[in-house]
RNA sequence: GGCCCGUUCGUUUAUCGGUUAGGACGCCAGGUUUUCAUCCUGGUAGGAGGGGUUCGACUCCCCUACGGGCUACCA
């Protein structure tokens, strides 16, 4: 059996976005599954869309991801260059084949003149119908298209889609599709300034490439009987087809776009970028606090399943059991909540050190220098009440620097005044004694006292951290220290007794 | 408009003719916790509609409705 090949081919057109990233990742998976080879391929070959830094966003998303591929653009391979725009030459042969054989011809309409085709008739089509009526090599006299050809301009290449067939072929996810030739239009095959079109590149380049199976977006379905056309014109055996089901806006309403990130409040990229458009600025969901490993996790079950009821699955044992056929057919909708969810099942069990160096930037960035062993201990303890790592500084700012405002509504309702006294000899007694104390000095003094624990350490966690939220409070007080502790303490109750 | 694909709880999915239609997220309730969170227990809620086929249909077929995709010298 001949050895899996797999690519994922985005277009540099922007910044990758989350729908690609599934794409890739279903090709990856499939790719390790059979131990076959995972290939990056650029499609650039729209000159007018491509976008500086694009090829390089993707290739630093898939590394972030740690969805490395095994062929392309700065990976080597045998099969180069895996950028599109650098093989120009090859498609032309190709394209030549085509014409040669009389499965393609010339055409000299003019953009304008097909524009004002489309206006007068909304259902224009230039087809096997059309063509017989429109400027190309198939109704033009031999000598005006010889005089055409020499000129140069609006020189385009379509495929000659035979009429009255069947065409059709078998989706890995969807079965038998058909479609009637009839309905095709003469796609455009080779453009005006000789770059091919996706259409012409993307057979070209996974025959060559020997791609055994192709695993790409819905979007694609339509096409794809363009695409048989051509392996068939080329006398070659098409791959495998399976068209994977969009991923959805959380409304429902349309596939996820690059727009919707700014309109729902959540990313759809994923690392940040920062642009003088401020429409072209967004953050990424690595900056936004998420795990690469949760994405993927998240994003593996948004439209595949493994059949039975496990859902948090490693890289590894993902490659393990994914198939094509577990692939829904549907689309489904982008939900946050679910993803946020895998995000915090992955902070919980991750390690302290390694959460400490993800959120260690950040905590750089608001000016807090601490240690790495400091900040793990407070990704620790933070770890369980936070859906983004980004929360444990944001939710732990109390261990970082003294709470700049306290929870004035829970003070004037548990905290009694005539116990002032006993907090600030708490206070004291803390600041003396050593950290490992701090439990015993806290409940020994309301023990000793006759007082009730409920009265003092809700009124001790605002003290130190400003709410009543938080991880446990005395493991909370050792980490920040004694001293530390004991004086916030004294000036909390200080402010405290003045509420009253 | 035309063509193609799709349709199980609010969301994401399991079911490959016979099940009390299962899980997870969300939400609600309870327990644990000095708080929040975690964790545990329970609850909520579903086969778009109509025809067939069949002893039997969520499952197979057809129609309708709805949703999505495509309809560029963009990918």
């Amino acid at each position: 059996m001949k050895s899996v090949r797999v690519r994922f081919a985005p277009s540099p057109t922007g910044p990758l976005h989350i729908g690609g990233v599934r794409t890739a990742l279903y090709n990856y998976l499939f790719a390790k599954k059979f131990k076959g080879t995972f290939i990056l391929r650029i499609e650039d070959t729209d000159q007018n869309r491509y976008v500086p830094g694009a090829e390089a966003y993707i290739i630093d998303s898939l590394r972030w991801f740690g969805l490395l591929p095994d062929e392309g653009p700065e990976f080597g391979g045998e099969y180069g260059p895996y950028r599109q725009s650098e093989r120009k030459e090859i498609y032309k042969q190709y394209g030549d084949k085509l014409l040669a054989d009389g499965n393609a011809y010339y055409a000299f309409d003019t953009p304008e003149e097909l524009e004002m085709m489309r206006e007068s008739d909304q259902t224009f089509k230039y087809d096997s119908k059309s063509r017989k009526v429109l400027k190309n090599s198939l109704t033009l006299p031999p000598e005006k298209v010889k005089e055409l050809l020499e000129k140069g301009e609006n020189i385009a290449v379509r495929l000659k889609i035979p009429e009255n067939e069947i065409i059709s072929f078998n989706d890995e996810i969807r079965g038998h599709v058909s479609f009637e030739s009839n309905e095709l239009d003469d796609k455009v095959i080779l453009k005006g300034d000789g770059m091919p079109t996706y259409h012409l590149a993307n057979i070209v380049d996974d025959h060559l490439m020997e791609i055994t199976h192709v695993i790409r977006g819905e979007e694609w379905l339509p096409s794809t009987a363009h695409h048989v056309l051509m392996y068939r014109f080329f006398g070659w055996t098409p791959p495998s087809f399976s068209h994977l089901p969009l991923i959805l806006k959380p409304t429902g309403q349309g596939k996820l776009s690059k727009r919707d990130g700014a309109k729902f409040g959540f990313p759809v990229f994923p690392l940040s970028r920062d642009s003088d458009h401020e429409e072209d600025n967004f953050t990424g969901f690595k900056d936004d606090g998420f795990l690469p490993e949760a994405v993927l996790n998240f994003l593996a079950l948004l439209g595949w399943s493994p059949g039975n009821d496990q859902e948090m699955f490693t890289l590894p044992e993902l490659c393990e059991v994914f198939s094509l056929d577990k692939i829904t057919k549907s689309g489904a909708r982008f939900d946050i909540d679910k993803a946020k969810w895998f995000n915090q099942q992955y902070i919980i069990h991750s390690d302290n050190l390694k959460l400490a160096y993800t959120v260690q930037d950040k905590a750089i960035d608001e000016g807090y220098n601490v240690s790495i062993e400091y900040l793990a201990d407070v990704c620790g303890l933070m770890k369980e009440r936070v859906h983004k790592t980004d929360e444990i500084i944001s939710g732990g700012r109390f261990f970082f620097e003294p709470p700049h405002a306290f929870d004035d509504e829970t003070i004037k309702k548990r905290y009694k005044p005539e116990n002032s006294k006993h907090f600030l000899k708490i206070a004291d007694q803390i600041g003396a004694g050593e950290k490992n104390e701090i439990e015993q000095i806290i409940k020994g003094y309301v023990q000793e006292n006759g007082l009730k624990l409920g009265e003092f350490m809700p009124i001790l966690r605002i003290a130190l951290s400003g709410s009543m939220q938080g991880p446990d409070l005395i493991q909370s007080m050792m980490l920040i220290g004694n001293k530390e502790s004991s004086e916030r303490i004294t000036l909390a109750v200080a402010y405290f007794d003045k509420l009253f």
